[in-house]
DNA sequence: TAAAAGTACTTTGATATCCAAAGTTAAATA
DNA sequence: TATTTAACTTTGGATATCAAAGTACTTTTA
């Protein structure tokens, strides 16, 4: 038995940030609207999860304005995508346990 | 996009509570002891994690005593090994999202 | 036989996290 | 000018986390 769960990572324990990371890793980038309605959380919700990564340095944040409307978009860093890559690993060293 | 995560585990979300149900659905049992020493936690720590784990219905507690000494063994109820695998079936819904 | 040690807790308390709801700001539109 | 939309920030209450200390029971050791 190993349950090396070094990689695993706090900051995406939670289930939004996760989603978030996820997205952001498949997707250049992606507007706080689309995630809004994506994800079915508050606004103020959203936002703070948002914050969090962008502290950590997982994502970054440009503002714009789009059809004359205020535009936030979302990306990805290195950083970022490496702790969710590394993250999954764990998880799958957890199933792989399991099955393999 | 799908982002389906109806199976995605709330209780199931804490590292040792996954942790737990991980060594309990690849172990018929395991003791109080041996979780302790493989999850690097205060026995308090673990002690609570096992009783929400109780509480929901996703093992059960034996008490006995094996060489003259306490011993408490855990199982896996059917409904653990249920809620386990189905949040490990919504992350890997999550990382197929990626590579699928 | 009294003290120490081991097992498996429970309790305490301090901190951290979560999250909905309400409030805010600024621009666009009616 | 009032309303709407976007994207927040703030507030406050609930819940979670976790180390440390305390407890109960038993066995081992001095």
């Amino acid at each position: 038995m190993s349950l090396d769960l070094s990689l695993y990572d706090k900051v995406l324990e939670n289930r939004v940030r996760l989603q978030i990371m996820s997205i952001l890793v498949a997707n250049e980038h992606y507007d706080f609207n689309s995630l809004k309605e994506l994800l079915d959380v508050t606004d103020g919700n959203l936002a703070s999860n948002l914050k969090s990564l962008e502290k950590e340095g997982y994502i970054t944040v440009e503002k714009s304005f789009v059809d004359r409307k205020p535009n936030t978009k979302y990306r990805r860093t290195e950083k970022g995508k490496k702790s969710f890559e590394n993250h999954l690993a764990a998880l799958e060293n957890l199933i792989k346990q399991q099955y393999g």
